[in-house]
DNA sequence: CGTCCGTTTGATCTGTGTCAATCGCTGTGG
DNA sequence: CCACAGCGATTGACACAGATCAAACGGACG
């Protein structure tokens, strides 16, 4: 499928095609591909071979690993702006499955690592996007390592608002579009545990909501201080 | 201080000073400064300002973050080749102290930048890197997230293991400089739940030690298979 | 109207944290 | 040279947080 232009894309400033000049996104138009993916599709399994990178442009991803024995965890959601493929291994070390209705640019491997060569700014940008993501990461050792339930969840979902508010959602309110399991395969908790969170932090004032995918963070401030930040 | 030079130096091979060629070292050596550390000291402190980055070169460090209630957290630990600056934030998110007598090279962030711009290898080793770190730090949070205490052992085991092969060391052998309270504190576990894991392992037979910082992998695929690996 | 799926709530069980004691090595001072 | 203090590691007894098992609820959809 050809590639729709980047002068509309909304994901554009958010991601690592920001470091390309507006006047040059023709040679980025020319590269690209563009996949649409319907919820619970898989983008790529564990082990397959990588050849393309992506990104997000619109809907949201989940990184999940699975144990031979069912145990299953999600090492992260991909949302609109995101990159993926940001990892030195020859094969995918995630599978990556549409939490919602998703759509992404591909680019062959060889195709990135050309423009990386022609827009050395694209390089740079990239860095310092993985650099990010690494922050983040770190930053989830911290709440898997160390912190309780609730704590965890307040972290989650003080992250996911932060994400959301840069995107041009609301500072104080969270949407989530993936299930309680996925959250709780996140976080390292059950699904009981994980509800059981959510009605603490509700009787508590922290965080109001009727629908359980719709979220108000009422305390911000306590919310981020639960989770060590 | 001055820098001591890269020709003989042990940990350029595996650090991102490999992607300048040996013909320019030189102008690798007139940015670099040099650090000695000692046992304990600190390198620097969670919530200072970043104006560094380093390359280890010889020694071992630990990334710590502490909770006000004071719950800590080791995000992981440094060796030799490993660089320090992967990160998008103006401060410090963690605290960096030596686990054993560390050597360092240093370089202001403005150098490192300019060198990068000099040498555009420079920044591609260093994506790459990034990216091998984000691969390692994602492994981790399965660890942490869905493994039990003996599991997260075998996988620390066999991670710091493959780091030593890679510094010359045997295969199944690993040296552990840090405490039992850093890999408790790294595995998100206690002191005495580590001395039972490690207890555990020898009885089942999948390693073998006297000393409890130098410890023999008998069954390293065993090791392996219980870490999901 | 009934089924299905996701979520919530309740009751019980278990693994890991907590508290406490012991071991063994190292280094120090009598 | 030996006694002892101090620290890291190990082992044991017990308690409790979170997992497991089980049931009920509510909205979406046929």
């Amino acid at each position: 499928m050809p590639h729709e232009g980047c002068d509309g894309c909304l994901a554009r400033p958010l991601a690592i095609c920001a470091s390309i000049p507006a006047s040059d996104t023709q040679v980025l138009e020319a590269e690209a591909g563009e996949v649409l993916l319907p919820t619970g599709a898989t983008l790529a399994h564990e082990g397959d071979p990588r050849r393309e990178v992506y990104t997000v442009t619109r809907g949201m991803l989940r990184r999940v690993r699975l144990l031979p024995d069912g145990r299953r965890l999600v090492a992260g959601f991909l949302m609109a702006g995101d990159f993926i493929g940001f990892s030195g291994a020859p094969h995918y070390r995630h599978t990556l499955e549409a939490v919602t209705d998703c759509m992404l640019c591909v680019f062959p491997l060889r195709s990135m690592r050309e423009l990386c060569r022609r827009f050395p700014d694209l390089e740079s940008g990239m860095l310092a996007q993985a650099c990010s993501e690494l922050d983040a990461t770190r930053g989830s050792l911290m709440l898997l390592g160390r912190l309780g339930p609730s704590e965890r969840l307040a972290g989650f979902l003080v992250e996911l608002a932060e994400r959301q508010q840069r995107r041009g959602g609301a500072a104080h309110h969270v949407d989530l579009p993936m299930t309680r399991a996925d959250i709780a395969d996140h976080l390292g908790l059950t699904i009981e545990t994980v509800s059981r969170s959510f009605t603490k932090l509700r009787q508590s004032g922290a965080i109001a909501f009727e629908d359980p995918r719709r979220i108000d963070l009422v305390e911000l401030a306590a919310l981020r201080s639960a989770a060590g930040l």
